[in-house]
DNA sequence: GATTTTTAATTAGCGAGAGTAATGACGTAA
DNA sequence: TTACGTCATTACTCTCGCTAATTAAAAATC
């Protein structure tokens, strides 16, 4: 790693966390807490999900993940049924109310960027453009 | 703004809010909460700032604030003065203390992002260097 | 098969950190 | 001097995370 890829990454990592502040602000679903905004995103990617599943991907212990799944059951936001093959597990799943509101929080927050990039030159954009894929990897690695 | 623009958005939002959350999980000091952290940074770019300035800032409450500050104080990392024009006012800066805590902040976040960035194909990472300077203005807009 | 250990989810209780309502001090305009 | 707006703070409440403990089920061991 060469001095200017520092730089680099540094002005990444202040963008990175800079540009998710100011998205953050962009609300949309009130009644939803950022937690359970995010679970509702862990469950769109992988379709169903234990509680322990959700608890680790999301950085929270499982009382906290039992109860925020109560939280959404009751806002008619996931379903829990029964795991097949062990009944110690719940199989938790998102209805298709929720994916509405994630949809819309998605195209809110996709215009408000898209809004905001409008305001660089061509040349910034087309770099940013061209980038947007190995950033997208590079965030699920 | 063309399809693929948009693609390209939303590429970029997902990216951002993915690779914040991964970062804020690199934790240095266990006895900041987030919003300490995050004040703190606020008055490492602006040098100092009242409560009122900083809640604003910081999308809180005054009175959450002002609590945060009490607490940043007790800490050693900021110092409380009053405003030279304004009796009514605060003003509030970070010791060197602070400043030395956010630097070992950055410095851990950034070797974790290099160590990631280091898993993406030459041309990946030739792309993410070449707009980081226009991702670092976007962030600033 | 019986027993022990491990796994998974849940309940109960606690505390940190946010919000709201109210208050007091200060500054400005009338 | 009075009235009003600004600013920070105090007091109280609520949300949402955690830990400790419990129960049920599955897996491992004897």
């Amino acid at each position: 790693m060469s001095e200017e890829d520092l730089v680099a990454v540094n002005q990444l990592r202040s963008s990175v966390m800079r540009l998710s502040r100011r998205l953050k602000h962009q609300h949309v679903e009130q009644s939803l807490s950022p937690t359970e905004m995010s679970v509702l995103g862990t469950l769109a990617r992988c379709g169903s999900a234990t509680p322990g599943e959700l608890a680790r991907r999301e950085h929270v212990q499982p009382p906290s993940m039992t109860r925020i799944i109560a939280m959404l059951e009751e806002k008619g936001l996931v379903r829990r049924e029964s795991h097949p093959q062990d009944r110690r597990q719940v199989v938790v799943s998102m209805t298709e109310q929720a994916a509405e509101i994630l949809d819309e929080s998605r195209r809110r927050r996709n215009a408000w960027l898209a809004e905001l990039a409008s305001q660089l030159t061509d040349e910034e954009w087309a770099a940013v453009r061209e980038a947007a894929p190995a950033l997208y990897r590079l965030a699920h690695l």
